[in-house]
RNA sequence: GGGCGGUUAGCUCAGUUGGUUAGAGCACCAGCUCGACAAGCUGGGGGUCGAUGGUUCGAGUCCAUUACCGCCCACCA
C-alpha cells in the first residue's frame, strides 16, 4: 500500500481473498483477540459451543460462530474486556465410532485388536487433525476468539473439573450405580442414550405364538396366545401376563375412545366408531375367556415356554392390553422396557439377559441358538416353533412396518439389555435448572423454546452417564466385588478410616447386591442375570485429585479396578462454561468472567446441553467461594435457526447436502458468508440454503438433487464433464477435480459487500488533500443533514437489534441504509460538490465521517472489508468527525462502536428529502416510459404550493446530475407545457417538456391507464367513507386521513384529465 | 399420541402494536460501456398473503376450524 495515494492500487472488484489474510494475522499479531481480567471494564464473555473433533465444520457450525463474533467484535468496540472462548469437543461416541469405522475400512482392524491404548492414540492423532482444521475455519470466518485460551473436553483442566464434579456428586449420593435397561448398540458394544438413537421403520412381521398351559383344568384353555415382532426374544421370556381386570380395562378404552369420538374432526370418526365396535366385539367374543386366564394367573398356572423347557407364570397386571391381540402379552424383562416395568411389579418372575454384548445369543438360551446373531437366531425361532405346531405362516404372520430404535452413531439397530449403570439422580437437579427458567434468572430467547426444556426436565429422569468406551474421560471410581459379609465388612472399616480422614479426597459406597438373587432361579433354573457373577456386594470407592498415590496403590493391591467405562460425553460439556475458566480452582478468569453474558445455540441440545450446564453450574459453581456473581453459567440464552436445504431436510455430511464454510468462503469471501448469516437470521424461520454443485470444469452451477447428491461422481450439464464429490472412492473418480457444493444464497451479500467497496473506493478516490475539522451546521447542504439524520436513526436502530439478537433486522436496516440512501442518494449528490473548490472541505469531511460510522456498524457482520477500508481511510484522513474531530483507531476492531445522537434526527429535513426524492424518480420514469435516451437532456418543471416550492429549490442542480433533468420552475403558477409529459403525485404535478420528443399515442394510453386506475380507488374511498359505521367508529384521525386520500386522489384524477384533455387537443 | 414452527411474487424470504394501493433479493422484460460499482445503474411486469368461518368500521396481521410441509418428544406385545 503506497502512502500517499491509498486508493490508486483498489481494484474495481473487493478481493476477499487478499484482505482475509492480510487482516487475520494483523489482529491475531496485535492480541486483539485476547482478553485478560481488567478491573477497569466491564466483562463481556461467551463460551463457545464446542464444535465435536468428529468432522470439519459445516454451514450450520458457520451460523453458530457467525452471530457469536458479530456480538463479540461489537461488545469490543461498546468498550467490554470482551472474551470468547474457544474450544472443541471430545464427542466420545461420535468420534470413537468414526476412527473405528476407517480403522476397519482401512486396516480392517478392529478396536479389540489394536488394543484400549492403541486406539485411543489414534483417535488423539484424529483429534489433533481435525481440532487444528476446525480452528483454521474459524479463523478463516474471522472469528475473534481468545485462542491462548483453546480448550479441549479432555484435556487436563476439563479432567480436572470432571474428576472433581464426579467426586462431589459420588459423595452426596447424587451418582449411584443401578441396574438399568440400555439402550444398546451392538456394532460399539456400548450403551447410548436415548437421545443418541433415532427411529426408523423398518419392513418386519408381527408373528402370533402359542405357548401351552401346564396341566389346564377342563374347560380352559389350552394355549395362550402372544404376538411379537421380536420371536427371538421369547427365549428371554419370564411371564405371560394378562390384565388383572379386562373387563373394567375394556370399559376404560371405550371410555376414552368416546371421549376422543366427541371432539374429532368428522374425517377421524368413522375410524373410531370402528376401533368402538371392535371393543364391543370383543367384550362378547373375548372376554369371558380372558377373565377365565385372569383367574388361572392368580391360582399360579404356569405356562410351558417352547423350546427352552422352562416354564414360566401366567401373571396378572395392567400392562396387557385386553383391546389389543390376544389380550395376553409375553414379558421379556431383560430387552424390553415396558417388560421391564413389567418385572419392577413382579419381583418374583425374574429377567434373563439372552444377549452378549456383540450381539449374540448368550448361554442363557438352549445350545442350539448360542452364538447366533439376532437375524439367524429369529429365523431358527420361527422355525422351530412352526415344526412344534405353535405356530402357522399362513395365519400367524402379518407384515408391518416397524418403527425400529437405531443408534445413531453407528447406524445400527439397537438392542435393549440389562446391564449395571451409573446414574445421576436427577430429581433435585433438574428442579433446580427448572427454577432458573421459571423464575426469569435465564432467558431463552425465543421463548418457545423454554417449553420444550421445562417438560424435558419435568420428567426428572435420572441420567444414565456411563458408556463402555475407550474414549473419553475415565469413570473415576474403583470397585471390587466382595463374596460375603465378613470381607465387605473389613474393607468398609478400612475405607470408613480413609474416609474420615480426607473427607474431600475419599468416598465409598457399597452396593449389596443379593436383591437380585430371585432373578437368578427362573424356572428352576439357575440363570446368569448379569455378565458377572454376583457376589455378595460390590464397593465402589471414588477418589478426588489430591489423593496421594499411596492410597491408590493402596486400593489396587486389595484388588480394587478402576472402572473401564467413561462418562457420557456431556458429562464434561456440563461443566464447559466454568471448567474452561479454571473451576475447581479459584480463579481470576472464574471470578471475572462467570457468569458468561449469552450462550448462542442451536435448538437441537436444549436439553442435552443448555438444562445440563444450568444445573451443574448451579451445584459446582459456589458464589461465596469463587467470587462469582452467580451460579448459573448465563442468564440468557440465545436459539438460533438451523440451516437446512433447498428440500428443506437439516444439512449433514451422510446426506450429501452438506456446504464447508471454505467453499463458500472461496467462492463469496467470509464477509459475504458472515453478512449472509446474519441476513438470514430472523426469529421464526429455518435458514433454508437450496445447494448447488459448481462444475470445476466451467464454474457453471448445477441444482443438487436427492439423487446426484449421493453419487461419487456428476456429469455437469453444461459442458458435459464429470467431476467427483465427497463419495468419490474409486481411483477413477477420485482423479476427478471436485466439484464443490455451494449456494446462491450468498450472492446478495457477495454484492453488497462489492457495493460497499466501491463506495469506500469513491470515497478514497476523492479525499486527497482532505482536511480535518468541525462542520458547524450553518455549513451544512440538506443532504447532509438528511444523511446525519438517517445515520442517527440507523445507528440505534442496529444497537437495538443486536441487543435483542435480531440480527436479520440489522443486516438489513445496514443494507438498506448503504445501498439506497448512502450510495444511491448521498454519494450521487456530493460528487459535484467534491469537484468544487469552495464545498470540497466540508464534503470531504462529511463523507469521510458518514462512511466511517458506516464502516463500524457493518464490521461485527463484515470484518475484513470494513478493516482493510477502515485503514486506507485512517491513511487520507487519519482524523475525522463532523461534531468533534477525534484520531481514529490504529484498527476497526478497536474503534468505539458508533453512537447515535438524538438531536441529529429531523423529520423535516427527512420529509423534505423524501419530496425531493419523489420528484427525482417521477422525472426518471417519464424518461424510461417515452423513451428517452439518457444523454438526452430534459427540461421540467413542478406545480405545487409555495412550501414545497421552498423545499425543492435548494436542491434544484442535483435534477441535472442525477436525471440529466433542468428544472424550469417549481409553484403554483407553474404551468404546464404543450407536449409535455407528467406525473401526478399527491400535492404535486411534475412537467416534462417533450417538445420534439414525445410520444403522443403512448402517454395517451397512459393517462387513460391512470385515469381509470383513479376512478378505482377514488370508488373504493368514497365507499368507506359512505359507510356509515366506519364514519362513526373509526377513530377521527384515521377517517380524516382517509378523507384527505380521497381529496389527494381526486385531484390527482383532475389533473389527469386536464393533461389527457391538453394530449388529445395537441395531436 | 403430545408439542413447536412454517405456508405471502417463478425461487428464497421480510412484513413492528390490526389502518392508504402488501415489500426486498434473485429470476424475468425494456433501456443504459455517464470516471466508485455490469457482482452495477434507471425504469417495468408479476401476489384474491394455504383454505373456511369468526371478531372488527377495517384482517397478511387477532380467534376458531382445516389442509399440507418440516422439526422435537413419547409410544407402538
Amino acid at each position: 500500500m503506497s502512502s500517499d495515494t491509498p486508493a490508486a492500487d483498489l481494484p474495481k472488484q473487493y478481493d476477499h481473498a487478499a484482505a482475509q489474510e492480510r487482516w487475520y494475522s494483523f489482529w491475531e499479531q496485535r492480541g486483539y483477540f485476547h482478553s485478560e481480567p481488567n478491573a477497569a471494564r466491564q466483562p463481556y464473555s461467551i463460551v463457545i459451543p464446542p464444535p465435536n473433533v468428529t468432522g470439519a465444520l459445516h454451514l450450520g457450525h458457520a451460523l453458530n460462530n457467525t452471530l457469536q463474533d458479530i456480538l463479540i467484535r461489537q461488545k469490543r468496540m461498546q468498550g467490554f474486556e470482551t472474551l470468547w472462548l474457544p474450544g472443541v469437543d471430545h464427542a466420545g461416541i461420535a468420534t470413537q465410532a468414526v476412527v473405528e469405522r476407517r480403522l476397519l475400512q482401512e486396516e480392517k482392524l478392529t478396536r479389540h485388536e489394536l488394543g484400549r491404548q492403541g486406539l485411543v492414540d489414534r483417535i488423539w492423532k484424529w483429534k489433533d487433525a481435525y481440532q487444528a482444521r476446525i480452528i483454521g475455519q474459524l479463523k478463516q470466518m474471522g472469528c475473534s476468539c481468545d485462542w491462548q485460551r483453546t480448550r479441549f473436553t479432555l484435556d487436563e483442566q476439563c479432567a480436572r473439573a470432571v474428576r472433581e464434579t464426579f467426586f462431589q456428586l459420588f459423595k452426596e449420593g447424587k451418582i449411584y450405580r443401578g441396574k438399568r435397561l440400555v439402550n444398546w448398540d451392538t456394532f460399539l458394544q456400548t450403551a447410548v442414550s436415548d437421545d443418541e438413537v433415532f427411529h426408523e421403520a423398518v419392513k418386519g412381521n408381527f408373528w402370533h405364538f402359542k405357548y401351552p398351559v401346564v396341566d389346564p383344568k377342563p374347560g380352559e384353555p389350552t394355549h395362550v396366545t402372544i404376538a411379537t415382532t421380536r420371536p427371538e426374544t421369547m427365549l428371554g421370556d419370564t411371564a405371560v401376563a394378562v390384565h388383572p381386570d379386562p373387563s373394567g380395562a375394556l370399559d376404560q378404552a371405550e371410555l376414552d375412545l368416546r371421549q376422543r369420538l366427541a371432539d374429532a374432526p368428522a374425517k377421524e370418526k368413522p375410524d373410531l366408531e370402528k376401533q368402538i365396535d371392535d371393543i364391543a366385539e370383543r367384550r362378547r367374543e373375548m372376554l369371558p375367556r380372558l377373565e377365565q386366564l385372569r383367574d388361572m394367573a392368580r391360582r399360579g398356572v404356569k405356562l410351558e415356554l417352547p423350546l427352552t423347557g422352562r416354564q414360566i407364570p401366567l401373571i396378572a397386571d395392567q400392562w396387557a392390553k385386553p383391546e389389543l391381540g390376544s389380550g395376553c402379552v409375553k414379558i421379556t424383562p431383560a430387552h424390553d422396557p415396558n417388560d421391564y416395568d413389567v418385572w419392577q411389579r413382579h419381583e418374583e418372575i425374574g429377567a434373563i439377559n439372552i444377549l452378549n454384548v456383540d450381539g449374540t445369543l448368550n448361554d442363557n438360551v438352549p445350545e442350539k441358538y448360542r452364538g447366533l446373531v439376532v437375524k439367524k437366531a429369529r429365523a431358527a425361532v420361527v422355525a422351530d416353533l412352526e415344526a412344534a405346531g405353535l405356530y402357522n405362516p399362513e395365519t400367524d404372520c402379518e407384515p408391518r412396518d416397524i418403527d425400529l430404535a437405531h443408534s445413531d452413531r453407528s447406524k445400527t439397530p439397537i438392542e435393549p439389555m440389562l446391564m449395571d449403570q451409573w446414574f445421576v439422580k436427577m430429581d433435585q437437579l433438574a428442579q433446580s435448572a427448572m427454577d432458573a427458567v421459571t423464575s426469569g434468572q435465564v432467558k431463552i430467547i425465543p421463548d418457545r423454546y423454554a417449553k420444550g426444556y421445562l417438560d424435558w426436565l419435568s420428567e426428572k429422569r435420572d441420567w444414565p452417564i456411563g458408556r463402555q468406551l475407550w474414549w473419553g474421560h475415565r469413570i473415576p471410581v474403583w470397585s471390587q466385588p466382595v463374596a460375603d459379609k465378613y470381607t465387605c465388612e473389613h474393607f468398609m472399616g478400612q475405607l470408613e478410616e480413609l474416609h474420615k480422614a480426607r473427607p474431600d479426597l475419599i468416598a465409598y459406597r457399597v452396593e449389596l447386591d443379593h436383591d437380585l438373587d430371585n432373578a437368578r432361579k427362573v424356572g428352576g433354573v439357575e440363570y446368569q442375570v448379569a455378565k458377572i457373577e454376583r457376589p455378595y456386594a460390590t464397593i465402589h470407592v471414588s477418589i478426588n485429585d489430591g489423593a496421594s498415590q499411596q492410597t491408590i496403590r493402596l486400593l489396587e493391591n486389595q484388588g480394587f479396578l478402576q472402572s473401564e467405562d467413561v462418562l457420557d460425553t456431556w458429562f464434561s460439556s456440563a461443566l464447559w462454561p466454568h471448567s474452561t475458566l479454571g473451576w475447581p480452582e479459584q480463579t481470576e478468569e472464574l471470578k471475572y468472567y462467570y457468569p458468561t453474558s449469552v450462550l448462542i445455540t442451536n435448538r437441537d441440545i436444549i436439553t442435552l446441553w443448555v438444562a445440563r450446564m444450568i444445573l451443574m453450574g448451579l451445584h459446582n459453581v459456589d458464589k461465596k467461594r469463587y467470587g462469582v456473581r452467580d451460579s448459573l453459567p448465563f442468564h440468557e440464552v440465545y436459539i438460533h435457526p438451523k440451516i437446512l436445504d433447498g428440500y428443506g431436510e437439516g444439512m449433514s455430511k451422510s446426506k450429501g447436502n452438506g456446504v464447508d464454510p471454505l467453499d463458500v468462503i472461496e467462492k463469496f469471501g467470509a464477509d459475504a458468508l458472515r453478512f449472509g448469516m446474519a441476513y438470514l437470521t430472523t426469529e421464526t424461520q429455518d435458514v433454508r440454503v437450496p445447494v448447488e454443485f459448481e462444475c470445476p470444469h466451467c464454474q457453471k452451477l448445477i441444482e443438487q438433487t436427492k439423487q446426484n447428491r449421493v453419487l461419487p461422481r456428476v456429469k455437469c450439464k453444461h459442458c458435459q464433464k464429470d467431476f467427483s464429490t465427497q463419495w468419490a472412492e474409486k481411483a477413477e473418480d477420485k482423479a476427478l477435480p471436485r466439484g464443490a457444493v455451494v449456494s446462491e444464497r450468498f450472492e446478495l451479500a457477495r454484492n453488497f459487500c462489492n457495493k460497499l467497496w466501491n463506495a469506500s473506493r469513491f470515497a478514497l478516490l476523492n479525499l486527497e488533500g482532505f482536511d480535518p475539522g468541525q462542520v458547524s451546521d450553518d455549513e451544512l447542504m440538506v443532504e447532509d443533514s438528511w444523511v446525519l439524520s438517517r445515520l442517527s436513526t440507523v445507528t440505534q436502530q442496529v444497537t437495538d437489534a443486536l441487543a435483542e439478537y435480531r440480527y436479520a433486522d440489522a443486516a438489513r436496516t445496514l443494507y438498506d441504509f448503504a445501498w439506497d440512501e448512502f450510495c444511491s442518494f448521498y454519494v450521487e449528490m456530493v460528487k459535484g460538490r467534491l469537484q468544487d473548490e469552495r464545498q470540497r472541505v466540508v464534503a470531504q469531511r462529511l463523507v469521510a465521517h458518514v462512511l466511517d460510522v458506516l464502516l463500524r456498524l457493518l464490521h461485527p457482520m463484515i470484518p475484513f472489508l470494513t478493516e482493510d477500508v477502515w485503514q486506507r481511510l485512517g491513511q487520507v484522513a487519519p482524523e475525522r468527525g463532523v461534531d468533534t474531530v477525534e484520531q481514529a483507531a490504529e484498527s476497526i476492531m478497536v474503534a468505539p462502536w458508533p453512537e447515535s445522537d438524538p438531536a441529529r434526527r429531523d423529520p423535516e429535513i427527512e420529509a423534505q428529502f423524501g419530496r425531493f426524492q419523489e420528484v427525482l424518480r417521477a422525472v426518471r420514469d417519464i424518461r424510461a416510459r417515452q423513451g428517452v435516451a439518457p444523454k438526452t437532456p430534459l427540461r421540467f418543471s413542478v406545480r405545487c404550493d409555495a412550501a414545497t416550492a421552498n423545499l425543492l429549490d435548494p436542491m434544484k442542480d442535483y435534477f441535472s446530475a442525477m436525471a440529466n433533468a433542468e428544472p424550469v420552475a417549481f409553484g403554483p403558477e407553474v404551468a404546464a407545457p404543450p407536449l409535455s409529459a407528467n406525473v401526478t403525485l399527491s400535492g404535486l404535478e411534475v412537467y416534462v417538456d417533450l417538445a420534439g420528443l414525445i410520444d403522443v399515442e403512448a402517454e395517451v394510453a397512459r393517462k387513460r391507464q391512470e385515469i381509470e386506475k383513479l376512478t378505482g380507488f377514488i370508488a373504493a374511498k368514497e365507499k368507506k367513507l359512505q359507510q356509515k359505521n366506519f364514519v362513526e367508529r373509526a377513530p377521527a384521525e384515521v377517517v380524516q386521513k382517509e378523507r384527505d386520500s380521497l381529496a389527494d386522489l381526486q385531484a390527482q384524477l383532475a389533473a389527469a384529465r386536464e393533461v389527457l384533455e391538453r394530449l388529445a387537443g395537441g395531436r
